[in-house]
DNA sequence: AATATAATTTAGGTATACCTAAATATAAAT
DNA sequence: ATTTATATTTAGGTATACCTAAATTATATT
């Protein structure tokens, strides 16, 4: 059995791996919240268990077994974020900060009944994907909702889930994945955006735009 | 926030001290599976927190605070077995493995979604009951199905539930709690008893019986 | 190419929670 | 009242996972 220090250092290397490419040491500090010194200290177990493969001062990089670990837990995390709305009410906004504890104790058993529960879903409340039993995980290619221009239409992939009051702000605007959307107009020095959401016009501040991922970006008719 | 180590220490500590009376090291190691030794160092943490009161060599006593934490460990306990049972289906044998691990990450927010989902229930699956959420526990006085004598009816009250292949075997036999059963016949030198559950003769060795309790004896008319 | 800056690692240290072996206190037996 | 056995504690040690401060390496700047 790995740790729980352990499961979450291969959840957030996997994260940053799909987003920004290379995983360096200070990366998975800040998203850990802990010193580089204690992550190097890690890296060299995980290295040794061959999760990662580690060049020193070269980042790491997720093997094979260390991304099938990886992809089990963000699965956990994922299932368990929709089974606490779905099956308890839990708004979203609160669902991550449960999922980051549970998806630990989660056993494959308990796994399978939610999965089954929820009828075997694709995505998260925050429209991210959740990896199949046998870790298969369909990473769509989104778009920042900040960078699309006006006069294009797209569909809402996914919210950033990390900032409860973020989430709760833009679920009071209608920012839910797969909703849709015009931009309406941009404003020039990073200014807010107009988006038009079921025939309403949201103002939305460029800073919060970029943590939304769209999809099926068109120019409207 | 208490560790879980501290958690599963008091919520022993509470058993030991309701079923035994008195408290020793030696019998909470037996109970935790960790050496006498680490008890003692761990006893001395527990009383520096005034969650026990321990005198050396005198065994331990829950202070307010401990029993009250305790019991707040032992109603997420008993709430995830019944909630596990009742809401995905996880047979009554494996309920306790689970819930040993998630009542750590429990909050107190998704414990009373759990509470109220479950219509505020009263005992978990082995008929134990659940403490409410200001810590109030119904500790009826049961006796020990090993020691009814014959021609006594009774209603099964609690199983204990460590044991998840004796769990297995008492539920295929139909000794969950509430049933009413007869006791109809005891066989000498510590032999099996024939007991009548639902019109039907079960025989039971006595040391199984020893891990039932049951309520309400009274002489058949 | 040399130097300054930033990232990373090493060194040394803390807290938690366990362990075994040895010492000591309590309880039981003679 | 001693002796013996058992329970408990102390002493010393391990593994995990973090920390700060200092040293080192890599990268960017001039
Ligand atoms: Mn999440
Ligand atoms: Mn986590
Ligand atoms: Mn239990
Ligand atoms: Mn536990």
């Amino acid at each position: 059995m790995l740790s729980q220090s352990i499961e979450d250092y291969l959840k957030v290397i996997y994260d940053i791996q799909s987003t920004d490419g290379k995983v360096t040491t200070t990366s998975l500090a800040g998203k850990l919240g802990i010193a580089p010194a204690s992550v190097t200290g890690m890296l060299k177990k995980l290295s040794a268990k061959k999760l990662v493969t580690h060049k020193k001062y070269q980042g790491v990089q997720l093997t094979e077994s260390g991304t099938k670990i990886a992809l089990e837990v963000i699965r956990h995390h994922r299932l368990i974020e929709l089974y606490l709305k779905e099956a308890l009410g839990v708004p979203w906004d609160r669902v991550h900060e449960e999922a980051e504890k549970w998806e630990h104790v989660l056993s494959e058993d308990i796994e399978d009944r939610i999965d089954k529960f929820l009828g075997h879903p694709t995505s998260d409340p925050h429209g991210s994907p959740i990896p199949s039993r046998d870790g298969k995980i369909i990473e769509r290619d989104c778009s920042c909702l900040a960078d699309i221009e006006p006069g294009h239409k797209a569909v809402i992939a996914e919210v950033s889930d990390h900032d409860a009051s973020m989430l709760r702000y833009l679920g009071e605007l209608g920012f839910y994945p797969e909703t849709n959307i015009v931009i309406d107009s941009v404003e020039p020095f990073n200014g807010p955006m107009k988006i038009n959401i079921k025939n309403k016009i949201k103002i939305l501040g460029r800073e919060v735009a970029r943590y939304i991922a769209v999809t099926d970006v068109k120019k409207v008719a």
